[in-house]
DNA sequence: GCCGTTTTCGGCCCGACTGTTTTCAGTCG
């Protein structure tokens, strides 16, 4: 049974859910937290390491007792650990969790106090007033309660892209492997690179459908067969993941992966089209009357209704169609067209690699530069560096400079936003930088006036070049603060000042919305991984397509320029 | 639970804020 290091890393991420509120030493928790985020970064699958005989003790974080809870849970699929504390601590507590002011503590002291057992009573506590009448909760915390449960933050079920790239990736190798089956591809929102998916649309061409949909329910990490017919079949993974396989006959191939790709309203807008022209499409294909005129390939259905073949991404009915009658679809940025990285962090700050190692990483994939930009010093849970660590820093990349060919680390920093706009470091030091990149890490909950003016404030600083995850979002986790998008990117045009495009796949910020904005506007955007690992700056290609889901072009995105034109634009003094 | 070592156990990140209470525990980044 193929386990996943995604799979492996969400039990250890439980295991410290489950810990915290039952109360264990914090430092016990943390380790198993530590060793998700190892296991997420690794970059290699740890089954594998294990058939080939390597010791997981060696891994950063991972210890005896760790690594051979991994060989269990990867010879198992399960952690004895995990089934003996979860049936300790309620799923609603841990849920409770994802309010924010509520964290562990207080989530197991109010479902004590009210006898509550799941999410539904926590509502219902709420609107009753309940909340308020316990020691130590008051108003507040029961008026925020009783918010976040009405919108819904903490019964998200969808998942992200790139943890469901993890569990589609082996299964569309056994799929592609099953006698019989030609082709095989992923529709619906994984194959827009929407920055999450509800469930996974898989199209298949083959002879025998029966066969196939036999042997794809067979897949060892289906847990439950919803449905299985000859042409049709819904199962559910081990993951909770939904996966709805599909056959289809060869002529209707492009027919179908245009239908079930969406969106939904997209497609809408091709059928009316096609009416228009007194034509009917479907998932089988472009029909005049019964006669089928298109449907074999994507491009034949959409020259049947007049159109140039649309990119995947761009299908979300945001004017493509009225782009792609006029000639005017973008030319979209392409993994090629990136030059360099301009954040990550080393060991310096909370990285886990010296500025040797990612810097050997940026240039095994052909980057030209690669900005470091350690933390600054208000970060002090993510090691921020003080003024004179700062100062040696930029000596010592200085030094490793001068070994590199074609290539060169840019002094940086990520430095923090202030309440005001400030910054947590002088003026004095950052002019010794190459660039700057500023963001905000605190005071996340201020007015949306207040926090726009802050932005705005920073961008005032001709030191800044660009703006760290300009929003705060985590998908999933954490809301966007409040901010006005416009006012921003109108400040930074101003300015000349740029926002980044954060590509780690839990952050996306900015939004690909935004990121059209920006380029309407005529503000440019730098896609940075933000990469805490040399793993890390592989996330490049998820900002690639959330760029490319906002329009934008090579010309949008900074760092597709060289070095020498790129800092020329970056200065602003 | 990991790490580093003084190889057997102590230290592990910590300052600021919030809502509550009136001196601080819990949460957050």
């Amino acid at each position: 049974m193929p386990v996943h290091n995604s799979e492996i890393a969400t039990i250890f991420d439980h295991v410290a859910d489950l810990l915290e509120i039952e109360d264990a030493n914090r430092f016990r928790v943390r380790a198993y937290r530590n060793a998700a985020d190892t296991i997420r970064d690794l970059g290699r699958s740890l089954e594998d390491m294990l058939e080939e005989g390597a010791d997981l003790s060696d891994l950063p974080d991972i210890g005896e007792d760790l690594a051979d809870k991994i060989a269990k849970i990867v010879r198992t699929g399960q952690l004895p650990l995990l089934e003996e504390i979860s049936d300790d601590v309620p799923e609603a507590i841990v849920k409770a969790t994802r309010i924010p002011g509520i964290g562990p503590k207080r989530a197991r002291a109010l479902f004590k106090a009210l006898d509550l057992s799941s999410v539904d009573d926590l509502r219902d506590a709420a609107e009753e007033g309940d909340i308020a009448e316990i020691e130590g909760f008051g108003e507040k915390t029961q008026t925020r309660i009783r918010k976040e449960l009405k919108e819904g933050v903490i019964e998200d079920e969808r998942l992200r892209l790139d943890v469901a790239e993890d569990f589609a990736a082996p299964l569309m190798e056994w799929i592609r492997n099953i006698e019989g089956v030609s082709k095989a591809e992923i529709a619906g929102s994984y194959r827009r690179r929407k920055e999450t998916v509800g469930d996974l649309d898989i199209l298949v061409q083959g002879e025998d459908g029966s066969a196939i949909i036999d042997c794809f329910t067979e897949y060892d990490e289906v847990e439950d067969i919803a449905s299985k017919g000859k042409t049709r079949s819904t199962v559910t993974l081990r993951s909770g993941l939904q996966v709805d396989l599909r056959v289809i006959p060869e002529p209707s191939w492009g027919a179908a992966l245009y239908y079930f790709t969406g969106s939904k309203s997209h497609n809408i807008a091709g059928r009316r089209r096609a009416q228009d022209r007194e034509l009917k499409l479907n998932e089988y294909g472009l029909f005049d009357g019964e006669t089928r005129i298109a449907g074999a390939t994507e491009k034949e259905v959409y020259d049947g209704i007049d159109l140039p073949w649309i990119h995947p991404v761009l299908r979300e009915s945001r004017g493509e169609i009225e782009a792609a009658e006029n000639g005017e679809l973008p030319e979209l940025v392409e993994s090629e067209d990136i030059k360099g990285d301009l954040h990550a962090h080393t060991t310096a700050s909370d990285g886990k690699n010296s500025l040797k190692e990612m810097a050997q990483v940026a240039q095994d994939k052909g980057y030209e530069y690669l900005a470091i930009t350690d933390h600054s010093k208000s970060q002090t849970q993510a090691g921020g560096l003080s003024e004179d660590a700062f100062h040696r820093q930029v000596d010592e990349i200085a030094e490793l400079n001068d070994e590199f060919h074609g290539f060169r680390l840019l002094a940086s920093c990520e430095v923090d936003i202030l309440e005001d706009g400030r910054l947590d470091f002088p003026d004095k030091l950052l002019e010794r930088l190459d660039l700057v990149v500023a963001s905000v890490h605190s005071k996340l909950d201020l007015s949306e006036d207040k926090q726009t003016e802050r932005l705005i404030r920073t961008m005032d600083n001709p030191l800044v070049s660009i703006i760290g995850h300009p929003t705060g979002r985590q998908i999933g986790e954490r809301k966007a603060f409040a901010l006005d998008m416009e006012q921003v990117l109108a400040a930074a045009k101003d300015r000349g000042c740029v926002l980044e495009l954060n590509a780690n796949p839990i952050r996306l910020d900015l939004k690909d919305v935004h990121c059209r904005l920006a380029a309407e506007t005529g503000v440019d955007i730098a896609i940075s991984t933000d990469a805490h690992s040399t793993g890390g700056l592989d996330n490049m290609r998820y900002g690639i397509d959330q760029a490319r889901r906002g329009w934008l072009a090579a010309e949008n995105i900074v760092n597709t320029r060289s070095w020498g034109n790129l800092s020329k634009m970056l200065r602003r003094t």
